[in-house]
DNA sequence: CCCATACATAAGGCCATTTAATGGGTCGTG
DNA sequence: CACGACCCATTAAATGGCCTTATGTATGGG
């Protein structure tokens, strides 16, 4: 049996007339009329079956029943006030960030730091998943990915354009006497010959790539690991320029060609509603700030 | 600043939703449909920020923040609860009772213990006083008042016929040798010479009663205070008969006459739409048996 | 005695809430 | 694998609770 409430409207009227001792002031309290007031105190005292308010002339005054009813509604509301305020200010509490293995652990993770210590109490809750996660769902708020950019009910923005290209370790370029040509790339193992990359890499480079449909294939499953065995000079493999900097920069990989060609382009997206929540407009202009993005560069 | 409360209803199918772990099942306890559930937690959902629920296949199951909120919700919600219920029972508390003063010493108080073995969780409040009591200025239930039983806004019930007599003690009518007739009242000292009701006894009586003009008015303000006097023999004065029957069954008193004039009538007077409220029920069903009248004597 | 104040009441309208109907998704089952 | 059961979301339309405006009543102060 479900626990019998009062009127809720009604009792929160009787809440503040009972600490006004006036129903004129709580009606301005609650912005609405004194005839609403009265209604609704007259609605409560109905249901409970006695009167809460003596009607004195210049006042109400709580009568026995209601003055015992007042402690108990101030307590609850009062809860009630502070549950709401706990879950609002809560939902700042932790971030759950989805993203896709690449991007956080060669953009994302390097940089997060600067992020918590600009916000130092929002806890970062990263996860990272290959398919796009579904926030009804899932307790993330944010979602990190690469596509068209179009999400149906979710507010997008475009944070950088997958550029490829071709890259390897230098040794392994050294081994056979350097990259003079994209054709070259094709005397070394590919790492992940199946990968549409390279099909599209070579077209824009105007070589004929047959040879990659007989090769094995030994992609790995996500660029971070496939960068991983480059630099381990397992083979050749394309990668995203944009993520792997520091590699290029330090020269444990190299990157042969300024050729590249563009693939789906990475997007932070979160629940369209959930634009101005704290939390996530924190992290959304922390992140459009980082990759020197307008911050206006929204996409519906 | 008047404390911010989230949205009653929505948080009331919350804290069902949340026990009930199913919007179905909340729906079905609170006697709604589904899709008002939804609309509900939806509404609260972006008035908090954050989703409160995660949408899983067969159920809903709460998030970090839906879990912080429901302890204090469901706390608050019983604290309402037991206040409506201490409130709607705390009005079978006390039983205030405003009745004449005649009324209250002569039939009531010897009478009123009765009551109180059959209903001991009922306190009894007794007020006496002249005036006929005004409901919503005076923490009263029930009120016993003499008159047409008429009053706007009143349920009324029919106690007692008025009638009233000539009374004194056995001793001063001795004193002059016994009373025959009426007009050897008249050789007495009137306790009330002004009361309407002398005039009436006489006009009934076929006695002239001019000398009572003359008399110099000695009366007390009740009948119970002019009771005491003609028991102590100072004179006679006119009473109700029903509330005397005591006083002459012992013999402190005489009633000479079968003769009685007719005054206002007892009525049993409360607020209209308190009728049920158990306690005014519970009074009004005693006091009926107690003077035999038929329950159903309702006057509107 | 008149004005100011405070609550009660009546009539009417609006919007929040609800319902009904529909769709999408998952699970269990034959 | 198709089908039905179950559950939640969404849409549009209907309802009625709640509020406002307007007016009445009572009290107390000047």
């Amino acid at each position: 049996m479900p626990l019998q409430l009062p009127p809720l409207t009604a009792i929160r009227v009787f809440e503040a007339a009972a600490r006004q001792g006036s129903f004129t002031k709580a009606a301005a309290e609650l912005g609405m009329t004194q005839a609403a007031v009265s209604y609704q105190i007259k609605l409560l005292e109905e249901r409970v079956g006695a009167p809460l308010f003596l009607r004195k002339p210049r006042q109400v005054v709580l009568t026995e029943v209601g003055s015992r009813m007042v402690p108990m509604v101030t307590e609850a509301f009062g809860l009630l006030s502070e549950a709401y305020q706990v879950a609002r200010a809560g939902s700042g509490g932790t971030l759950g960030i989805s993203t896709v293995h690449t991007f956080a652990s060669n953009w994302l993770a390097p940089r997060i730091g600067s992020f918590q210590l600009r916000h130092p109490n929002i806890a970062v809750r990263l996860d990272t998943s290959s398919y796009l996660v579904d926030f009804s769902r899932e307790e993330m708020d944010i979602g990190i990915r690469s596509g068209s950019g179009k999400w149906p009910g979710l507010a997008t923005h475009f944070l950088l354009r997958s550029q490829f290209s071709p890259m390897l370790s230098p040794r392994l370029a050294e081994s056979i006497g350097g990259i003079k040509e994209p054709a070259d790339l094709l005397k070394l193992r590919i790492l992940n010959p199946a990968d549409i990359w390279w099909k599209d890499w070579f077209a824009k480079a105007n070589v004929p790539a047959d040879a990659l449909d007989r090769m094995p294939d030994t992609s790995l499953g996500s660029q971070a690991a496939e960068a991983n065995a480059a630099i381990a000079g397992q083979g050749v493999t394309v990668l995203t320029t944009a993520l792997f900097t520091a590699e290029l920069a330090e020269g444990r990989l190299i990157q042969p060609f300024e050729l590249t060609a563009h693939g789906g382009d990475y997007w932070l997206v979160y629940p369209e509603g959930r634009r101005n929540v704290p939390k996530i407009r924190a992290f959304r202009e922390w992140i459009m700030a980082e990759l020197n993005c307008p911050t206006d560069a929204t996409v519906d």
